[in-house]
RNA sequence: GCGCCAGUAGCUCAGCUGGAUAGAGCAACGGCCUUCUAAGCCGUGGGUCAGAGGUUCGAAUCCUCUCUGGCGUGCCA
């Protein structure tokens, strides 16, 4: 259980204990909140309970608070209780008990921070989903590291999380992209071609038309100007998809299925999904569109599913995309998207309601978007002109552990400016290498240990060496790192653990600078041990779920 | 017009389900290595929380309006 839990179940017993003595009144009193104090000295777990109940008990914060505080003393947990100033009452927990939780992250090791679900969901996360018409940029790289932080974070909060990629195989963009390359191909073999008005005029287009040689055969039989457009789309989302892929290995991500759009047109899918919605009343016809009844939901305007000639729009395929991964088990469904895909949000989780399905079953997570700046200036992107910087090249830069950093220090929904220049520049004083820093630093005075042929044995540490300003600081910043994956997890806010980090790393530089690990004290040496040992744990952990390494020296 | 996101230190950003004196990193300046990694630590300076009202014991946080920047508002994907 989480110690924030802990202390929330014994105020709230304490609460209950003073009603039954007489001493607070019972009138529907408000649940007990557990708040972290913004400073060390006003304790580690607080409530503004006595502020809140103030006027419905018709006494004074203080009072309240004093008569709460009777009843909570005396747990083994609590060092101390403190009833202060406006009404707020602060929880000090015990340093008996932090060495106990101490030694209980050592235990439990890898498995720290991670939580057992007695019924553990079933998730699946779409994140990233590019068009496959061309490599990934970093916009894309950003989704990708929220996503996949995400996913480790519910993973560790006990879930079971499926990874995924939807590939937007059909429709316009797939028709344009087959074009341009047929184009650049038959220019290769000195036609005079003229290029598509709307066609991708990346380098990369030239590259797949050029590998496209080996298939000369091939292309000489097909006669019809559609056949040969699809076939070249064919061969250059083969050749983008897998360039996509190989990126994301290399950002540490390994997504469990790669969805392509075009099965759910072949097997049926598609109309499956419009019957259903027509079954349920709802699509009307309009001018022979079959349109969907969105507003029903919440949407601007109903939208068109079917238009006038028959074909399926996109969204008809992705709500079929959505029933298929329902359909598949999935207890929950996450998708990350752009801001330009905002309005969408609407009408998919109005037709997923449509389908007969609760409307959180898909939460919708909008990461906003990165602004290249190149000498502080916003560089602009457009895939179609090729004009982009590729996440490929990014992490050639400044490597997949600054990165992924970048992206995951700041709140999704703020807009980032990431400047490649500066992020090389700063490479070594970046915050990642603080916290990578740390961890090397312990396991650098393991091997000092060893070297010296101390044997450590934690069973020997003992609570006396910890009574120190850094030592308890950094013990009761330890015990916060379940709580801190329970909320990054439960709000979707991986930020949350790089900050968590980085003040952890904080802590223990601090630590570090202020006491000698390694002494002619063996208890002592043992304790230290011990605590560099549970934060290395936790460094380790932490910077596993934010996908990157920690490295044993550096 | 409407919708979404943002506006907090010189810069990049935390803090936003209302709470205690508004924080961090970077940049600037000054200290600390005979001893486990100085990629570190300590200290100094730096603020009209965009603006105006409102709600209350209390507002950066909630409500309304205004201003600024970005994005969206397709039978594209």
């Amino acid at each position: 259980m989480l110690v924030r839990d802990e202390v929330k179940n014994i105020i709230t017993k304490a609460c209950e204990s003073a009603v039954n003595a007489n001493k607070l009144e019972n009138t529907g009193l408000p649940e007990i909140r557990i708040e972290y104090p913004k400073e060390e000295r006003f304790g580690d777990y607080a409530s503004s309970f006595a502020l809140e109940s103030a006027k419905l008990l018709r006494k004074s914060p203080i009072e309240i608070g004093n008569t709460m505080k009777e009843f909570i003393e005396g747990s083994k947990i609590i060092e101390k209780v403190e009833v202060v100033k406006p009404g707020f009452i602060n929880i000090f927990l015990s340093t008996d008990f932090l060495h106990q939780c101490l030694m209980n992250i050592r235990k439990e090791a890898d498995q720290y921070g991670k939580f057992d679900k007695k019924n553990p969901e079933r998730i699946n996360i779409e994140f990233v989903s590019a068009n496959p018409t061309g490599p990934l940029n970093v916009v894309s790289a950003r989704a990708a590291a929220v996503g996949d932080t995400i996913a480790n974070l519910l993973e560790a909060a006990g879930n079971t999380v499926d990874r995924e990629y939807y590939i937007n195989d059909h429709g316009n963009q797939v028709y344009l992209l087959g074009k341009s390359v047929l184009a650049r191909y038959r220019e290769l073999s000195g036609e005079e071609v003229e290029f598509p008005e709307q066609g991708y005029q990346g380098e990369y287009i030239k590259e797949i038309a050029e590998e496209c040689g080996k298939y000369s055969d091939e292309i000489n039989t097909i006669a019809d100007e559609d056949e040969l457009i699809d076939f070249f789309a064919a061969k250059a989302i083969e050749h983008n998809v897998a360039g996509q892929k190989n990126d994301l290995e290399s950002f540490n991500i390994n997504y469990r299925t790669f969805f392509s759009e075009k099965t759910l047109h072949r097997n049926g899918d598609v109309e499956s999904t419009l019957a259903l919605l027509e079954e349920k009343g709802m699509i009307y016809e309009e001018e022979g569109k079959k349109i969907f009844r969105s507003t029903d939901f919440g949407d601007d305007k109903d939208r068109v599913v079917v238009r006038e000639d028959g074909r399926p729009t996109y969204l008809l395929a992705d709500i079929a995309y959505h029933k298929n991964k329902i359909d598949r088990g999935y207890d929950r469904l996450i998708d990350i998207w752009g801001p330009d895909h905002h309005g969408y949000i609407a009408r998919l989780k109005g037709a997923i309601q449509a389908m007969g399905h609760p409307e959180d079953k898909l939460k919708i997570l909008i990461v906003q978007q990165v602004n290249l700046l190149m000498q502080g200036e916003i560089k602009k992107m457009s895939k179609r002109l090729g004009k982009f910087s590729l996440m490929k090249d990014l992490i050639g830069d400044i490597g997949t552990d600054v990165a992924r950093y970048f992206f995951i220090m700041r709140t999704m929904d703020s807009h980032l400016d990431f400047d490649i220049e500066l992020a090389k520049r700063e490479s070594s004083e970046n915050p990642v290498f603080y916290l990578q820093y740390a961890h090397a630093r312990i396991c650098s005075i393991f091997r000092e240990a060893e070297k010296r042929g101390f044997k450590y044995n934690p069973e020997k540490s003992s609570t006396e060496h910890l009574n120190n300003p850094e030592t308890i600081s950094l013990m009761k910043l330890m015990v916060r790192f379940p709580e801190d994956i329970y909320d990054a997890a439960e709000k979707a806010e991986p930020h949350r653990i790089a900050s968590y980090l980085l003040k952890l790393a904080q802590k223990y530089h601090k630590f570090y600078t202020e006491h000698r690990v390694l002494s002619d004290d063996s208890v002592m040496t043992n304790t230290y041990l011990a605590l560099c040992e549970g934060v290395k744990i936790i460094l380790k952990n932490g910077l596993h779920l934010l996908g990157i390494s920690a490295p044993e020296s550096m």
